[in-house]
DNA sequence: TGTACATCAGTGAACGCGCGTTCACTGATGTAC
DNA sequence: TGTACATCAGTGAACGCGCGTTCACTGATGTAC
């Protein structure tokens, strides 16, 4: 029988000037339990601890407090959708592609790691939290795409900012609408999004 | 200097066969702490039982435990959600108007009550959670009105059940991304909810 | 009309739990001499 | 090459808190006779 509390697993203590591992473990530990919990209340600081196999005084060598674990986790899932939608945008060079594929990429995020697009889109934020610039810079790439594919040609649109106002909203609308009515018999993914994309960037 | 712990307020007991009047005033409380606090998170047992000004174990003679007074919450903010859209449609005859009316109505209750919103659609849901018949039966006016405007020739929709579901999706996105987003430079609601219905309606 | 009593609408104290955080500490690892 | 020692990477116990829930209870209200 293994004793469930506070118990330290089968964890080493990291070598001299490699401490800064621990850190990398915790942020790994709250982005799982996160997606298996699907939501954050879970990532409470004890339960990371466990999770790690540490003792929860431990963290404070790495994070002020449980609000900042979050934090860096929010961080790092901004990191890795942009870094997705940049991937799969690069992959072609037509306009619409580009586009339809960036779209592709950001759905797929949100129903691929729904705990993690939660953190970043599925909460009211406090009034004190500060404006994150990066998101802002990925929407303006949005806004570039459907401009581009309107200065080629292939849409219709005459106010890009508006339609890629609506593209953002209805990709936010298929990764949370799915995730929280599982039960709905929703199309397959990929032609939702290419429909609506098309249609609120007014692709022809 | 009030005492701040589990203090009974200035409440007067309910009258002998009138204690169903408490349930009324608990769930009146705990739609109000959840609009207020943005999340479910705060309505615990006791915050309820502090704000109606009842000691904790009162409210076990309305509801067996606390998830109890959430899911009576969510009964009571899903009826609300109908009745607006029900009488939004039923002012308008012309098809087109009437399904403008009721997403204007369904994404106004969204905006207006986030909270309440959340509850009902911003959550993933427990996998054991029983299917909701009454959403279905709404969505499904959703699918009739999409219809209704096709037969009528003002859409040029073909398969009106994915239309719809397009619909909902982009209205969903609307409410849940401005609610996450606040301080993006949303453009005027209404407009926004008449464009992104024509298009993904198809409206003409 | 008076009174005993059943019922209703609650209360107050207590329980065990997990939480975030603090504090003093330990013991292995590397380094200066 | 040996050893004293500073440093690093953590630990264990404890704190006060709010939580959901239980239990035995109280006292006002209405009713039967």
């Amino acid at each position: 029988m293994k004793n469930l509390e506070e118990t330290t697993g089968s964890r080493r203590r990291n070598r001299r000037g490699q401490g800064g591992l621990l850190r990398d473990d915790i942020l790994r530990a709250a982005a799982a339990m996160i997606e298996e919990t699907g939501s954050e209340e879970a990532v409470t600081l004890r339960s990371v601890a466990r999770e790690v196999g540490i003792a929860a005084p431990s963290i404070y060598a790495h994070f002020p407090d449980r609000d900042a674990i979050l934090g860096a986790v929010i961080d790092e899932a901004f990191g890795e959708l942009s870094a997705a939608v940049t991937a799969a945008v690069a992959a072609h060079a037509d306009p619409v592609d580009r586009l339809l594929a960036g779209c592709r990429a950001y759905v797929h995020f949100g129903t691929d790691y729904p705990g993690r697009y939660r953190v970043l889109f599925g909460r009211t934020p406090q009034p004190d939290t500060p404006v994150r610039e990066a998101p802002m810079q990925s929407f303006q790439h949005l806004v570039d795409a459907v401009t581009g594919a309107a200065q080629a040609g292939r849409s219709a649109s005459t106010d890009p900012f508006r339609d890629a106002t609506l593209v953002w909203t209805g990709m936010h609308g298929i990764i949370s609408l799915r995730a929280a009515t599982p039960m709905f018999p929703w199309p397959a993914l990929d032609t939702v999004v290419d429909e609506l994309v098309r249609r609120l960037a007014q692709i022809r």
